[in-house]
DNA sequence: GAAGACATGTAATTTGTTACATGATTTT
DNA sequence: AAAATCATGTAACAAATTACATGTCTTC
């Protein structure tokens, strides 16, 4: 007889999550996922193939429900006929916030970058070069949208015209690429001193 | 017709690359886990249900093989007669330096902190301080660890003992922590002037 | 002889992506 | 009228963990 302890589905928490950031604006899959893209696109992500399956859950549990799209805003758009425009209720409202209250946990993430260099002792020193130079390019070219993206968002703050949260997870995308980089750039030139 | 592109499997490198770091060490499965908990731990793990079953995956591309563990070194270890030891073959060798060879994938990874950072407008700032003051500290300690990791390797790296690639690895650990403590302070200081 | 480390392995489940099918609406 | 975007959804596959079962060997 076995015993599984099922661990609990995060990506209902982000949907709720993301519905509740304005709720006079009832959603759909579509509008969901690009809200994502352009906000928690580099910590969390959700595919089609999770998002939808999960909506259609959260509507039998009764935490989300299907209403009619908001026409005040967005005038010419969300005249699409398919679309299914949804609103968190208070059942999701009142699970959001017990799920934020719990200890985050930790997940690790995996590096085929570190992974490959790790194994550098096999192939010339060139390839790890080469690799970890592609990296510093990726890097800084992420950089750049990051911060501008900051500065823009540091401004509405001032503002008080959004709260500080957004900005924070900002920064810490600016942080970790910044430190990625400097790792890039110790470790290209560590490797070439190795060489000689 | 679906046609599907199978995206390879990483694991399998995973473990030719440790099986490839001493030829001249046969390891079984468990010294396997053993060595990526000591060095790849931060950035690659295997569980058991992914390890075992791509051993034998292996054995079957003739990519490894099984051997008598190297009775020389690790006298009264390696006496379990359950103990099945593997050597990598020169096909596995070269299968290695061709992925080795090949730009690294990009592997995006989830942040359930950040993600409830994000929606911190949803409850008390007290909270989102209670999370970031948590993952400090668990940073913290992490960093201690990688630091002394750090100037061990650094040494035996200037001896020549041991190849300068692990400790990149290290320092990436080092710089991505560091990047998060802070993070972490930052972040906390800007909420408790905001709360104001 | 108990505890803890060593050692292999599997079943069930979870989690997530990729590649498609399908069609509406908007822009050029 | 073509192209791009908006929009929903699923089948197949891929990746990974969790919780076991099973047993050996070493140390206290």
């Amino acid at each position: 007889m076995t015993k599984i302890i099922k661990k609990e589905n995060k990506t209902q928490y982000a949907i709720l999550g993301i519905l509740s950031l304005d709720t006079s604006k009832p959603m759909s899959g579509y509008d969901i996922r690009k809200t994502m893209a352009n906000s928690t696109q580099y910590f969390w992500q959700e595919s089609n193939g999770q998002l939808y399956p999960t909506l259609s859950k959260l509507v039998l549990n009764k935490e989300i429900k299907i209403t009619q799209p908001n026409k005040d805003s967005n005038k010419n758009l969300a005249n699409n006929k398919n679309k299914i425009t949804y609103a968190i209720t208070n059942t999701g409202k009142k699970k959001l916030t017990q799920w934020l209250l719990k200890e985050a946990d930790y997940y690790t993430h995996r590096s085929e970058l570190l992974l490959k260099v790790f194994f550098g002792q096999h192939v010339d020193p060139a390839v790890s070069i080469k690799h970890i130079q592609s990296r510093l390019k990726s890097c800084q070219d992420q950089l750049i949208i990051f911060e501008s993206i900051a500065s823009e968002t540091a401004k509405l703050v001032a503002k008080k015209k959004q709260p500080l949260y957004f900005l924070l997870t900002v920064n810490a995308g600016i942080k970790l690429i910044q430190a990625e980089i400097n790792w890039c750039e110790e470790s290209l030139s560590l490797i070439k001193a190795n060489k000689k």
